[in-house]
DNA sequence: TTTGGTGTTTCGAG
DNA sequence: CCTCGAAACACCAA
């Protein structure tokens, strides 16, 4: 659920609820998987102390870097969310690793779907070194897409979801972009040509750019949703134009739009504005 | 009540 | 190198 606009989302938040220069003064785990492959004690005993100097973010992970080697990466995977709330509030069933802060307050990993982790490492390298360009970045630029993409014998759905080849995009914003471009999502991206390989850049930074200023995407109701670690809900669905709006009207030419799966997963396209 | 689907990633087989 | 299917788990809608 949680791409880069709501990951984002998520440390901007950390950072504005005054995270940084905290000391992690104790943690409580819930459910050892959440913290990969260390035991609850090492866990514990290992982020016990440290303070936290810098919150940011790399792809999906949110990375806590402490005044030691040590760093915290944390993806939120399908339905993971972070929050801050005082110690005094009960926990929830839900929250399977509790960080206790030095101002009576916790960071909270909730996560319904226990998918997401929080990995406690001093080489954080080995999980972010594999990660493709960042889209928002300065130095990620149209040129250096170009050529990534005439290099792919691959659908553009996958490739877009593929973390190593570019950071950040899931389901909704490559449907977006996509749409945007007006590229169907089983074109191969080599055979993309230079203008519309342009036009998907843009579209994909446009998405993602948009979804930030609204705080993230957050469709439905469910204990799954994207809430921010304020605990509010995204403004950004507004903004949807074509993911899960199957049968409804194409704003721009006011066909149906169809749901199909590429890549075992479900896919939303116009299928005037996007041929295959 | 039961089934199928869900916004992510990783792994192994072919 | 690429593609596919399954698995990790809980919830929700039908």
């Amino acid at each position: 659920m949680p791409e880069l606009p709501e990951v984002q989302t998520v440390v901007n938040d950390l950072i504005a609820g005054g995270l940084i220069g905290k000391t992690i003064c104790g943690a409580d785990v819930f459910w050892n998987k959440s913290i990969g492959n260390l035991t609850s004690g090492e866990f514990s005993e290992t982020i016990t102390g440290q303070i936290i100097m810098t919150v940011r973010r790399r792809a999906k992970y949110i990375i806590i870097d402490f005044k030691s080697a040590v760093h915290l990466l944390i993806h939120l995977r399908m339905s993971g969310r972070l929050i801050i709330i005082p110690t005094s509030v009960e926990t929830n069933k839900h929250e399977h690793v509790i960080l206790h802060l030095n101002d009576n307050r916790d960071l909270r990993f909730h996560d319904t779907r226990k998918f997401g982790r929080m990995i406690l490492t001093d080489k954080p390298d080995t999980i972010l070194g594999n990660l493709g360009p960042e889209p928002l970045s300065a130095d990620f630029t149209v040129a250096q897409f170009k050529t990534i993409l005439k290099s792919k014998h691959r659908q553009l759905k996958p490739l877009l979801l593929d973390q190593t080849f570019i950071a950040g995009l899931g389901n909704i914003y490559v449907d977006e972009a996509l749409w945007e471009a007006r590229l169907h999502p089983q074109k191969i991206a080599a055979t993309v040509s230079p203008k519309k390989a342009a036009d998907l850049y843009n579209a994909i930074r446009y998405v993602l750019q948009q979804g930030i200023d609204n705080q993230g995407t957050s469709l439905g109701n469910g204990q799954s949703n994207f809430t921010s670690a304020e605990n509010q809900r995204g403004n950004n669905a507004g903004n949807l134009k074509i993911f899960r709006k199957t049968g409804h009207l194409c704003p721009r030419c006011q066909t149906k739009i169809e749901r199909i799966i590429v890549g075992q997963r479900s896919s939303h396209i116009c299928p005037k504005c996007q041929k295959a």
